[in-house]
DNA sequence: TTGTAGGCGTTATCAC
DNA sequence: GTGATAACGCCTACAA
């Protein structure tokens, strides 16, 4: 096969000790090396074809150049702009992302987060903690640099970025106000992820501001971001008197579940009852009818996300910053005046 | 912050000597030592919370336990649910991915190899290289596992595992033209790659062999798989006279860009147009009009191609396996039969 | 400016 | 069955 091209070798060629070498491959010690010598290494690097070993590499220094991802699930359309954003931040400097689904399972979660660990990565993106799961609590105190995207910590200070999710409610109530609702129904996300939670009791409070009332008839709980869930939730709201005439859902995933029970019961959307998303994932301005949703910029939340962990791995002792992103409402067909 | 525990704390709490440590804890060489031995070293272990430095043991077993996956762009919706198969697979026997997007960048696919190489991941999976890029020829040539997901190469054998793209699109022709359709328009995708140049072949031979012509004027090439260069294409083709009265697109993405363009000029879909895809990604089901598409196992492509890459790094000479997915043809709304 | 030496945490190969 | 030793490839005091 291949045999692999070594510092030694490099040294050798260029007739200089291997720690000479080194010196003149890395551009922090370059200096400290002659000129000349320095050409000879690096061009005999070059016509080995010389790669330093990363692993060696992170033996000695410690750091790996690799951050550890962490995600519920890829598949959910919310997440891959995410991602790309942080890979697109990172990858300028030199870094590499390991990946891994947890399905918002708190044992997948542990499991992920120890391999990557144990692979001495530098820091960790985590958009997948559970509130209070036990996984922020060995985060916090493994001292590695983490930072939460699109999710925030109860009882850890942790850097973050993600939207307001309180006001992106409001704008759905405002929004469905104006339209005339008043019966209007919530298909809250889980409770024990931040955004869930969140968005659940901007919902509350945005109906109680708005004089009506949230009838906790006319709420039901998801037990996961999922379109199957949503379609469970969305039938049992169906079956709620006085019937509502919109419903509002805690992501996306959950409205298009919404879609999918409103077709098997033969109901129009947005003739009969109005939707409204949040997240505006990909495509959702492509469906029949297009989702009106709260919208934010995901692939910019993922280099946000990149830019906080660059900051913490450097460990400039800068501030734990918290950063939110404005959402906007964007209103597509999938809403409209209620039938009466 | 926290202390790292070694092996040799476990070796001295356990009063045995670091190399007797290493080989009670590991599975494979645990008959060697003492049963009573073996107890206490995990007991220690257990109580000290020990983790075998991954980064450590792979500098020694030049195994790191670890895969590169490349793809083009994570935000194609054919991409995540095979990524998720291929960690699914894999996740069981103890690995973790490393994910690189190339946007099908010749630079950026090579950069990101050589960063997973450096790394000494075990194995690569591909989903990005160019038919006849330098990246394969490197790949080939590194004696690294790698395997081609949903890709073929021409000039190297690497064990893959793909779709019967030909078949998929004779059964596009073939339902077209049982609808009715003569004048079929086709927008390809890249003919560097081999899902854009096997569809492609597979669109002229089928019209050939249902006794249709492939008239140029009505075959126009994409530079890329996106729903932008998919507009771009279906505006072409709008032009063509006489006008076709179904398009068939390489994949999802050029398809949802001949929506967006028959949108754009006002013309109806299936009404006006039929349209068919190719690959059934996640959501086409709930697009206006659904997509006519031609489906395969996303999921399972994936996780297949994680099994054939374990076979290779277990390196038991295994002959070159290459896998083909059948594709079958999930007829929707956005296909009808001709307008006159 | 360059060479020497030691070690990062493991595991493999010896001896005992 | 266990301990000693060396080495994986690199970096970095320190010495020259």
């Amino acid at each position: 096969m291949a045999e692999p091209v070594t510092l030694r070798d490099v040294a050798q060629r260029a007739g200089v000790h291997p720690a000479t070498a080194s010196r003149a491959l890395n551009p922090e010690t370059r200096p400290l090396v002659n000129e000349e010598t320095a050409r000879r290494v690096l061009s005999a690097a070059g016509e080995l074809g010389y790669r330093p070993n990363a692993v060696a590499r992170s033996l000695r220094t410690k750091r790996s150049m690799t951050v550890g991802v962490l995600i519920p699930d890829l598949r959910n359309p919310l997440f891959p702009p995410i991602v790309r954003g942080i890979e697109d931040r990172l990858a300028p400097d030199g870094y590499v992302v390991l990946i891994g689904n947890t399905d918002l399972d708190t044992d997948r979660e542990q499991m992920l987060f120890e391999r990557m660990r144990d692979r001495n990565v530098d820091g960790c993106i985590l958009t997948t903690a559970q509130l209070r799961g036990s996984l922020l609590a060995e985060a916090a105190q493994s001292g590695l640099p983490v930072v939460l995207a699109n999710r925030l910590a109860e009882e850890y200070s942790f850097p973050s970025v993600s939207v307001d999710n309180e006001l992106g409610i409001k704008m759905v109530i405002g929004h469905l106000t104006e339209l005339g609702h008043r019966r209007i129904g919530y298909v809250a996300g889980p409770q024990d992820v931040s955004t869930g939670l969140s968005r659940y009791q901007g919902f509350i409070t945005s109906m109680e501001a708005a004089g009506l009332s949230a009838d906790p008839d006319r709420i039901v709980f998801a037990r996961a971001f999922s379109v199957e869930e949503g379609r469970r939730c969305c039938q049992e709201l169906l079956a709620s008197r006085p019937p509502c005439t919109a419903i509002a859902a805690g992501n996306d995933m959950l409205a298009v579940g919404c879609y999918a029970a409103l077709d098997d019961a033969g109901r129009s959307c947005p003739d009969d009852i109005s939707v409204v998303g949040f997240n505006d994932m990909p495509f959702v301005d492509r469906l029949r009818p297009p989702l009106t949703t709260v919208a934010f910029p995901h692939y910019q939340l993922g280099a946000e996300a990149a830019e906080l962990l660059l900051d913490r791995m450097a460990g400039d002792g800068h501030p734990v910053k918290v950063l939110y992103l404005a959402p906007h409402l964007v209103v597509r067909g999938s809403t409209a005046a209620p039938a009466g």
